[in-house]
DNA sequence: ATAGTTCTTGACAAAATTGCTCAGGAATAA
DNA sequence: TTATTCCTGAGCAATTTTGTCAAGAACTAT
């Protein structure tokens, strides 16, 4: 999986937008300042989450962004996603079942997959409602026992 | 949370190690030419390995690693904490509840914390005995849903 | 003892990625 | 028409990753 300062920017960026009042249009300029945040890097990651739909924009004076969608609609996987890109399980690449299986090498695949399998579960039930409301914590779930 | 080549390759000869017959040493240009890695590269992860306690070695004609400690104690979290280093959520780092909070900042706190924390208990539940056994697919869990 | 193996360690370097900066442009409101 | 704000792409420095290389230490078999 990859994770960057982009990503997490970019929830940032979601959740400040989120948190101000309804409709109200948010600019990069107070983003930037609330978290101390390079307004050009900033750019780059509020145009790629309008492309992807989950805000809206408006140029000129008074302008700035606002959700596209509901806060509830928003899902931390699809943010991440968007952003970061697919999340590849590196290492033995065999879609079609004809890895070669010399020793460990598609055992290991199964512990990468099921690795991000995990993750993209977690981040896909998380929405940005969740976030703003502050019932994130305390979630998380160990995994089924092996079966033995 | 880091995950680089290193801590997949660290696997990736943990299994192999595991899955050679009882007590037969490994040597790490078996590992290098199975798996196809760099035997200078593979010389570092094991190093390591073995100052952490996963893996014991002999020097010489006919040596080689082997397991220092039974498969099924050995869980993948320790593993991938003794190559990358601990996995510490970014962001925001106020430890002490001391965050201004200004605006979303200390609620992203929340997530990658609650993320941290969901990976290192799949990767904490899953142990070398599992992986060599193929007992990992299928594992993975949703968290819980929020209170509402 | 000696020679050949094998692990051990540290320094170094190429390549890729990250985390930006910068410059220019387009839309909009006053 | 001017100030404001979003939009886009190029480019670059620092860091991290992914190794290589060289010298050495321990050990075995002969």
């Amino acid at each position: 999986m990859k994770l960057t300062t982009k990503g997490r920017y970019a929830v940032l960026a979601l959740t400040e937008i989120a948190l101000s009042e309804r409709d109200r249009l948010v600019k990069i300029s107070q983003i930037s300042k609330a978290q101390n945040i390079s307004s050009s890097y900033l750019e780059q990651i509020l145009s790629n989450l309008k492309n992807k739909g989950f805000v809206e924009s408006v140029r000129g004076p008074n302008g700035g962004y606002k959700l596209a969608i509901k806060a509830e609609k928003i899902k931390m996987a699809e943010v991440i996603e968007a952003i970061e890109g697919r999340m590849e399980p590196k290492g033995c690449h065999h879609k079609d079942g004809s890895c070669t299986g010399i020793s460990g090498k598609c055992l290991n695949h199964d512990l990468w997959d099921e690795l991000g399998r995990q993750i993209e579960l977690f981040l896909g039930h998380i929405s940005l409602k969740d976030i703003v409301e502050g019932n994130v914590l305390g979630r998380s779930r160990a995994p089924l026992s092996a079966l033995d």
